[in-house]
DNA sequence: CGTTTCAATATGTATATACATAATCGCCAT
DNA sequence: ATGGCGATTATGTATATACATATTGAAACG
């Protein structure tokens, strides 16, 4: 035991941990394909002369972060690599414009308040009429326009957005923190741009737009919904993939 | 403890699952807010008349999703929300095709075996020159060109794919299950349609258009780059993104 | 020959226990 | 006051053990 538990505390983690990452590794480097038994739990129990309970602590992540699946009385396979998922950060706009070097700005252009269309609800998804916070803000990098930001606030949600002018801070930072969100839908897509559009961002009418548009619920309750509007030169989205944790 | 382990299978899981669901659903709702200080282990140790080991496991995976954060000697408390980070899940376009409810079609364009040159090795992130095959496709759906593939593979990474002529199948199916791959980056952006791009997808020159470009790493080795060109009404990402698992 | 039954097996979950580690609190001496 | 020091506390990891559960394979039986 004590020559795997040194090798694992110089590996940096404990020891469950290293026979996850040593199993990950076989698995992405191609030695185990899928398809591929791996060794039964009292097998690797006896490799790494440990506990059997360390040992399923390690596949029960593996198998949960999907690189291989178990089935009772068979054994532990390595699993075909499945969808193509990747996580997609969606960074707030200040961050990203101030990663970026430049200065950042923020620009209320319309607040209103009011009973919800059908658009409102259609865009929210609520079932009921209640009072929406309609807002339209710009986001400057440097001097540039860097983002058009269109947004509904659901107030039978989030009552205090109806006292805020929203003049000094954005809609965005200012939710985030106050309302807890369970769950959030992205739909991103080129989109040209309109005349309102192009105007707000200085751009040519007609010139592409990635538009990226936010639904947030609270535990079922809408809470907002919300389109970025961005230049199409001045903004990539990055995702970077893993199949596992290291 | 038996009543308490029957409302858990009621609840349709373990233990540990129903204790896990139960504190999420606390942070997700706002009735735990940011900062709260959960009970410690304990104490829900004896709430739900269980070992510590029970509660650690839910615990730990709380912190794991990044719902809570653990303090030695002062507790676990619940984070602020972080990053927007959501699972983005691009598929292979010929199942989204036929999500369409469409026929999928497959054309191969062009294929050119060669050297790299300086740009290909920029696009794959390659050190040192080397064999790379060349490849451009169409993705249709019914009879309207939906996609636009331009590839480049690394044929020091995939040998096989030298001797494949990519008629009857895309290369992404192909490498898929062929190639472990450990790592994969998205780029996503709006662009307008050049000449060439148009004329494959059948639109307007500078007609606004959605691209999804991908680079994939097996292993520390680069795998293939890839960019597809989506028409703008064509096409939308869609991302959901729940903060823990239900 | 087909079907039922049963034992063997690998994983799934939980327990009680032990010791390690990090952080905090309060006491004490300076 | 204040700076160090040890006790306390909550979490982190690991162990040995136990029983549940799903599945397979083989034996027993009609």
């Amino acid at each position: 035991m004590s020559m795997i538990e040194t090798a694992a505390v110089e590996g940096g983690g404990s020891l469950h941990q290293r026979i996850l990452s040593d199993i990950s590794e076989k698995i992405l480097s191609g030695a185990w394909a899928p398809g591929f038994r791996i060794p039964f739990e009292h097998e690797l129990t006896a490799e790494y002369n440990c506990s059997r309970m360390t040992v399923n602590k390690a596949l029960s992540q593996l198998a949960k972060a999907g690189l291989i699946e178990r089935r009772r009385r068979s054994g532990s396979f390595v699993r075909q690599p499945q969808s193509q998922a990747a996580v997609l950060e969606i960074h707030d706009i200040r961050i990203e414009v101030e990663a970026l070097g430049l200065a950042y700005r923020y620009e209320r252009v319309a607040r209103q308040k009011r009973r919800s269309s059908a658009e409102d609800r259609g865009l929210l998804e609520l079932d009921a009429a209640g009072q929406v916070l309609a807002l339209e803000c710009r986001h400057f990098a440097g001097k540039r326009p860097f983002a058009h930001e269109q947004r509904l606030i659901n107030l039978a949600a989030v009552a205090e957005a109806a006292e805020e002018e929203f003049l000094d801070i954005a809609p965005g930072p200012w939710l985030i923190g106050r309302v807890p969100w369970s769950e959030a839908e992205h739909r991103i897509r080129a989109v040209a741009a309109d005349r309102h559009i192009a105007e707000a961002l200085d751009i040519a009418t007609g010139a592409p737009c990635l538009v990226v548009e936010r639904r947030t619920w609270s535990a079922e309750y809408p809470v907002t919904q919300v389109r970025f509007t961005y230049a199409a030169e001045s903004h990539t989205l990055v995702a970077r993939f893993r199949p596992s944790q290291g």
